[in-house]
DNA sequence: CTAATGTCTTTTATCGTGAAAAAACAGTTT
DNA sequence: AAACTGTTTTTTCACGATAAAAGACATTAG
């Protein structure tokens, strides 16, 4: 095997829900820009579809001869990027059992438990070294340096660092600029979603994320914009093993989030910079409470099943 | 062919300097750390000096019979490695002609030009990408974003919040810690150098690195100090374009080096913050012009030939 | 004559393979 | 018995090959 087609799988699934809404397909370019994928990929779709019964396609006439069933959906997992499967083993590995700093890795065992090839992998931990997680031996293995209390507090300081400055950025930004109706729409969904909390909580990171990637642009820096994918990460990882008093958690973190966003709309740099602070404390303290000194990793029993 | 042995080559070239200061080699794991290498290449040195005459060897006894000559020793382009001759290539490229930011980067083409797989070409680019110079789409091709005006401010933003906030670290670190025997080391250094500047003046540009990294150092922290391979890249490559001025250029820098030692050995928070500002905004001067604003890279002809 | 479709070419993503290098194991020497 | 040498196994590094996906070119429809 030699490539999977899931960029095909997955652009077939999204192409599906297109068939609800419409009585005929547009054009095929103008398919492939809106599922992202080019005009080949399209075509192989759209031959499926045909095949399928759920269209009838002549050249330039796509006509929806039926609405899709769940059966016609390729299955989830088949719809996966390699390197998804890849960092998702990987990181149950790290947060599961047996993970102990120093540690060192294996491309062909990895390769061979997760039956991938070891290209793959290698290429995997080589993007994944610059979350500063792991650390290559030159003509030898990688080492796990570890999800400890020190990893914590080196990433919170960064992110610290940057936000700050990019609130600082984000409050000076001329009234015209179109980042002011991103962040009213944003503080909409913060106000939605407080109101309904006790049952929308688990929405939270995403709009988290949002949120944050939206105020690190302002700062016009690569290099401040690029590590929030650190952040990202390591909070995306760590949501999902720490379910302890996620309500709680995120019910205040949406209030800092909006006395954040009342701060930068006023302008004022010291109050932008206080309620930016407040939230960072806050969010340092979540990640630093996870991560127990004395017991590096985590129950094992804590972890999501699977 | 699979995978050269420059590993081999390497190690066997410095092999060689070891024989002019002994008359018998010590063991094989030992020889192994003193290369770096496993004793699997140590004992493929060892077989090929005996061949050559400028050993025996039988068993522990390692005796020197002759000095090695200049033709004992393996060209030196054979002892690269592949991701150096890989980033050479590439980087020629980019400082030479015709890399216009926006510029697509093909990896078939690119491998095929430096005559290397494009597995090797495609694990260098993932690598290459944390310097912010290049970006992937998905499924497709490399977007170079070039070597611009607003790439090296980005640069310069993060390096001066990283070393004000090293610099401030290290002031502030106990008298035993070993670093300021480090420091005393590289004042001294520094010293010689000025005193013979007008010769020495390229031998700067490590010097330079090696103070850096020890005052990055002291904020422990992985994402500072790793950030200073992209600086570390980025001097590395300008400074061999751009020789304008170099000897000037260097005799400021040796200056404001030294004052940024004494301003650390006073542990005045002050003072250190004053000397590196002052050193950092010369190297963000010098960096900037050689970026002229319109004119975006550089003369073909100021190039240095290889 | 513009924008689509039909067809062909190139590039990317991934694997299996094999040599280089590391690492593990077993047997010797001091 | 500690540290070395000899031998075997395992892992890393790099390549060529191949299917998926992108992209380019040619043709046709409106």
């Amino acid at each position: 095997m030699s490539k999977s087609n899931n960029v095909y799988k997955d652009a077939y699934n999204r192409g599906l829900r297109l068939l609800d809404e419409t009585k005929s397909l547009p054009s095929e370019p103008e398919l492939g820009v809106l599922l992202g994928v080019s005009r080949t990929t399209i075509r192989t779709i759209l031959a499926r579809m045909e095949e399928t019964g759920l269209i009838t396609w002549n050249k330039r006439s796509k006509t929806v001869l039926r609405v899709p069933r769940p059966d016609d959906f390729f299955p989830e997992e088949e719809t996966d990027t390699l390197s998804q499967i890849i960092e998702r083993s990987f990181m149950r590995r790290l947060l599961a059992g047996g993970a102990e700093p120093g540690m060192q890795i294996n491309e062909l065992e990895l390769a061979r438990e997760i039956g991938v090839g070891t290209t793959s992998v290698r290429e995997f931990l080589i993007r994944f070294s610059r979350f500063g997680l792991i650390e290559k031996r030159r003509n030898s293995h990688w080492v796990l340096k570890g999800f400890t209390r020190a990893f914590a507090l080196e990433l919170t300081e960064i992110r610290e660092m940057f936000e700050l400055r990019s609130a600082a950025a984000f409050a000076a930004l001329p009234e015209d600029s179109p980042v002011w109706a991103d962040l009213d729409l944003l503080e909409d969904e913060h106000r939605l979603l407080a109101r309904e909390i006790a049952t929308r909580f688990n929405e939270f990171s995403e709009l988290d994320e949002r949120f944050h990637r939206l105020i690190h642009r302002a700062s016009h820096n690569r290099f401040i914009v690029d590590f929030y994918d650190v952040i990202a990460m390591i909070f995306h990882y760590h949501y999902q093993w720490n379910k302890a008093q996620e309500r709680e958690r995120n019910e205040v973190a949406v209030a800092e989030h909006l006395a954040y966003i009342a701060a930068l709309k006023s302008r004022d740099p010291d109050k932008v910079d206080a309620a930016c602070r407040k939230h960072l404390k806050s969010a340092r303290h979540t990640l630093l409470t996870s991560i127990p000194e004395g017991q590096q990793r985590p129950d094992r029993a804590a972890l999501p099943q699977q």
